[in-house]
DNA sequence: CTGGGGATCGAG
DNA sequence: TCGATCCCCAGG
């Protein structure tokens, strides 16, 4: 079944270590990867992301410069994840970018199921598919991803994201983020970045102006 | 030690 | 709309 064309490579730490906000950008489109023990690739479409900006960002788990152990990871270098455990239950995943003490990161919010389909109606126990990946805590259950991969590398073999197509500019959509209303001006920064009219994007959906 | 709150999800 | 569920973190 998942018979891609070729395997694309995993993005370099370069790709990692830049402005966070071009970062949420891009990532629109590749493709992230889990590789189970038995060697089995459960993976997915990256389409919907949120982009945090450290310190004088008040939705940032790092706002005010803040480091704790829970925080810790978003200190790393570009290039590694920061996963942390939300309202007890949920794990949510993210990338970190930048240089190291530089506390930004990327939420994957959402993903569009490409490999091990199978394997995420089983972690899922949903009826619809379309409810495998469409949140982010969705998108941690279906990949089996949890606070063990808090702080690994992506370029490990475990977890890591490839270099397939970034979706064009004219079919991104951007807003403010989701469950920062606390943040005060910051819940209001356009930093959700989504692809226009996909299904597997979370939350409000845009009034689609369906016509 | 304490307790208030959270980058969510799914049932009703 | 609301409850589940528990880690996280600041304050005393």
């Amino acid at each position: 079944m998942q018979c891609f064309g070729s395997m694309a490579r995993k993005l370099p730490y370069s790709f990692y270590r830049r402005e966070t906000v071009e970062v949420a950008r891009e990532l629109l489109g590749k493709t992230l990867v889990r590789v189970l023990k038995n060697g089995m690739r459960v993976s997915g479409r990256i389409v919907e992301t949120e982009a945090y900006l450290g310190s004088e960002d008040l939705a940032a788990h790092s706002s005010g410069g803040l480091r704790t152990k829970r925080t810790e990871s978003m200190y790393l270098s570009g290039g590694h994840a920061y996963v942390y455990l939300i309202y007890g239950m949920h794990f949510c995943f993210n990338v970190v970018t930048r240089e190291k003490d530089e506390p930004q990161a990327v939420l994957i919010r959402a993903l569009e199921p490409v490999e091990g389909i199978e394997f995420m109606r089983h972690r899922r126990r949903t009826k619809r598919d379309i409810d495998l990946t469409s949140g982010p805590g969705k998108l941690c259950d279906a990949l089996w991803i949890d606070k063990s991969h808090d702080r690994i590398s992506l370029k490990s073999e475990v977890l890591f994201i490839e270099d397939t197509k970034s979706l064009s500019a004219n079919k991104v959509d951007v807003g403010p983020r989701i469950g920062v209303a606390y943040a005060e001006a910051a819940a209001a920064w356009p930093l959700r970045f989504y692809a226009r009219g996909n299904p597997y994007v979370s939350g409000i959906k845009s009034k689609s102006t369906a016509r």
